[in-house]
DNA sequence: TCAAAAATCTACCGGCCGGTAGATTAGCAT
DNA sequence: ATGCTAATCTACCGGCCGGTAGATTTTTGA
């Protein structure tokens, strides 16, 4: 009998790289980098360490592919700055569901801010420039609404700023199985928010 | 000639736990704390490794010291909630004066929220039962605002956190020698913010 | 059925660094 | 000066784990 028709939980080789960064993920959420071992990851997927290197280069290739596809995912939703006028609600929905993103993907996001020091510098650099285009795509969504509903906005750029740290902060107490609030009441409760800081 | 003459730098016994905690926050904010050696803290204040074992009893005993003076300064600060009924002036600069020590102390906040998962978990407890209190007391900071000046806020828990996020954020991308905008500015600029997540 | 190829595992190496014991030096009192 | 105490250093140990080579198993295809 076949080996893979035992262990059915044994990922197949083309959805390898994916199931590795998934638990990868999990792992160095809930106990870091450095205290994960790669045998540890292996094993979670029901393989021995050498597998993981028909993947990866190398551990800290692994936590790239973990820490860059948050950001990456957070790129996405937002998308390019439209170019005619805004409305108020069509920037606040946006903004929202880029925070939904962020809320889905809190792990990866967190393993990013929390082990960005132990990425290699190369990686580490794009993934900051991806995190710069996301703050600069950020400041032109909001620039796109109509001047004058932005008249009493001292500092768009701050208020930028502000904004994305109002998205992304629920990533850090946000828990599944119920932290304080949980993730409609958060969307609910943050879209008044930016609409306050935005004097909307 | 003594030793101690020639080498000034050494800083005194009773100041060398203040001493090696600075240095260690330094390292471990720039460089990650398993990528820092006791080594390496111990020769920038002019020692050798064994020094350190006198005022620590490890290298998690030195992680907890950095880690849990940012929050205590903070939560310093903050103080007690009054019992009074509260201006919306001297709520503001409370809060803002909190920002001001976050600023001060970012590096110590940030090792604390990256380097979390290696403390010893005692330490953690003891850090996030701070965190927690801080929390709470930020809320009654609020709540003592007398309550027809809250009656917009949808949900003051929430408003709360938000705040604690918006006074907590710059630590993150804050960088004495400029970054975007300096500690004025951030000071400046988030006092408009805490009054419009508050409806001020 | 069987051998060649592919996939996976076992077993090991080497480096790094936390932690410590015991030698060495400096400070100090007499 | 000298010897005692305290401070500091040198030198080492041991464990952990990333990374790899080569053995072993599984799959494939004829």
């Amino acid at each position: 009998m076949k080996l893979s028709q035992i262990e059915l939980d044994r990922p197949a080789p083309s959805y390898r790289r994916e199931a590795i960064t998934q638990v990868a993920a999990e792992l160095f959420y809930s106990k870091g980098f450095s205290n994960t071992s790669l045998a540890e990851v292996a094993a979670l997927i029901g393989f021995r360490k050498p597998v993981i290197y028909e993947s990866f280069a190398d551990k800290k290739d692994l936590l790239n592919s973990v820490a860059s596809s948050g950001i990456e995912k957070g790129l996405l939703k937002l998308g390019p700055a439209p170019v005619v006028d805004l409305s108020t609600d069509e920037l606040i929905e946006r903004l929202i569901g880029v925070q939904d993103v962020f809320i889905h993907f809190h792990k990866h996001i967190v393993v990013y801010i929390r082990e960005e020091l132990n990425l290699r510098p190369g990686d580490a650099r794009r993934i900051r420039a991806k995190r710069r285009k996301f703050d600069e795509t950020l400041i032109a969504w909001i620039k796109s609404l109509s001047c004058n509903k932005l008249s009493s906005v001292p500092n768009v750029e701050f208020a930028a700023l502000s904004i994305s740290g109002l998205i992304t902060w629920p990533v850090f107490w946000f828990d599944n199985r119920g932290s304080f609030f949980d993730s409609n009441e958060i969307t609910h409760l943050s879209r008044e928010h930016i609409k306050s800081v935005l004097c909307l």
